[in-house]
DNA sequence: TAGAGTAAACCGAACGGTCGGTCGGTTCCA
DNA sequence: TGGAACCGACCGACCGTTCGGTTTACTCTA
């Protein structure tokens, strides 16, 4: 029978099909030579299909073999590029991590902004981030903790989150947030609809840009809904 | 051997523990005698347990025997009480989905409140409701869509979505909300807020009150969180 | 009131199937 | 021709579920 191969080159994507990271002349490890022809994967473009399928499917409830349908190769190949199904999850996650504390260091570096307004970019850019690295931020949010990499990811969160929720209030000891929201509460919320964005967001022609959401996010947090 | 009981009986609950809901004598088929002793799983019961371990460590990485575990009975007991792992979920988001969707149609039938007082309404409740059914409601928001029941379940949750979506397209089309914003992009970030919650809240005393979080929302949502 | 009978609740062992991962190759190309 | 890329077959472990049997709490009857 051997239905595997015609199986797969309907619906699912092969090395040559639209993920587009693939390793052809330019990648890291890419052929020396002038012409470099075939396409084969690398653990980035391997990631960027695995990550896509955690997303789709919830990183539990992915196989293995779900994956190398998805990347149009087997399941043992997948083993060529990296050690396993965590390594992935890893890989996944620390991409979003590094992203977002590479944010957070410039922000905080900045000499001499006002305390809202470092409140203010920190969710501006966060929501660009978030847009910018849609996949891996999404698969960093819906980390749950059964095993010890993925307690390790929920505890690089949560330090970033400490640092948001530390802008914020320094912002509300300067006196420039209201008065009657305990900063704790509002930094939960605010970043929380923040994060909500990779539950929704889709990027494309003719839709919302990602400086769209984010100045949209931008105006809510800080002048509400209510016309004025 | 044996081991089984022994270890049950420390780290999990057993039916005897705080769980607080199995049936004792005023459950549904309660025994007909005077003083009934013995302490029982409903279905109802068995699934305050199940959903409790399903939010902990996701439905897919969720297994029957640590379900049985945190309940303290075997495996095959569960399916004296339920048909399978799915009625466990579906159980689960039907009960949340019952509970927004009889809000909402308090809220349609409301005669003669203002659009922009039907949108707070609306947001206010929605943070009500999602505090009052917390695991509940955090169950369907994670639902992933793998097997019929889940987009099932996935297809009721985005009905809701849109009926909400519809309050505040009315409210800015009576020119009630600041007219800067797509009516869409603000309703996917207002309940993107409210839905966050699910995500750190925890009731207890000394803690933040159900009302405290659903008026703090409100406030941000509707005038923001500047100092004005 | 002793004891037979009943049905719900629960248990241990096992089922077929799927999981993540391994291994010994074969193919392809610089 | 050497090594990267890939494959098919397979492994032990664990998955959700089933099944036959036991325990428990209670009612009914002699």
């Amino acid at each position: 029978m051997n239905s595997q191969n015609s199986q797969n080159s309907q619906g699912s994507q092969s090395p040559q099909g639209s993920q587009g990271s693939q390793r052809v002349q330019d990648s890291p490890r890419a052929q020396t030579g002038a012409a470099a022809r075939r396409v084969t994967y690398t653990p980035d473009s391997l990631l960027e299909v695995a990550v896509t399928v955690f997303n789709e499917r919830g990183y539990d409830g992915t196989s293995m073999e779900d994956l190398a349908r998805a990347a149009g190769i087997t399941k043992s190949s997948i083993y060529h590029h990296v050690k396993g199904k965590e390594e992935l999850l890893t890989r996944g996650v620390n991409r979003a991590l590094d992203a977002l504390n590479a944010s957070l260091d410039t922000l905080e570096d900045l000499p001499d902004a006002g305390d809202l307004d470092r409140v203010e970019q920190a969710v501006f850019r966060a929501v660009q981030i978030l847009v910018e690295e849609l996949p891996y931020v999404t698969l960093l949010l819906r980390v749950r903790g059964n095993t010890e990499a993925e307690r390790a990811a929920q505890a690089s969160r949560r330090a970033i989150d400490q640092r948001l929720a530390g802008f914020v209030e320094r912002a509300a000891a300067a006196g420039a947030l209201r008065t009657d929201l305990d900063p704790r509460l509002a930094s939960r919320l605010v970043f929380g609809m923040v994060n909500s964005v990779v539950e929704w967001y889709r990027p494309g022609p003719g839709r919302w840009s990602a400086d769209d959401v984010a100045s949209a996010v931008t105006h809510v947090v800080f002048d509400g809904l209510r016309r004025r």
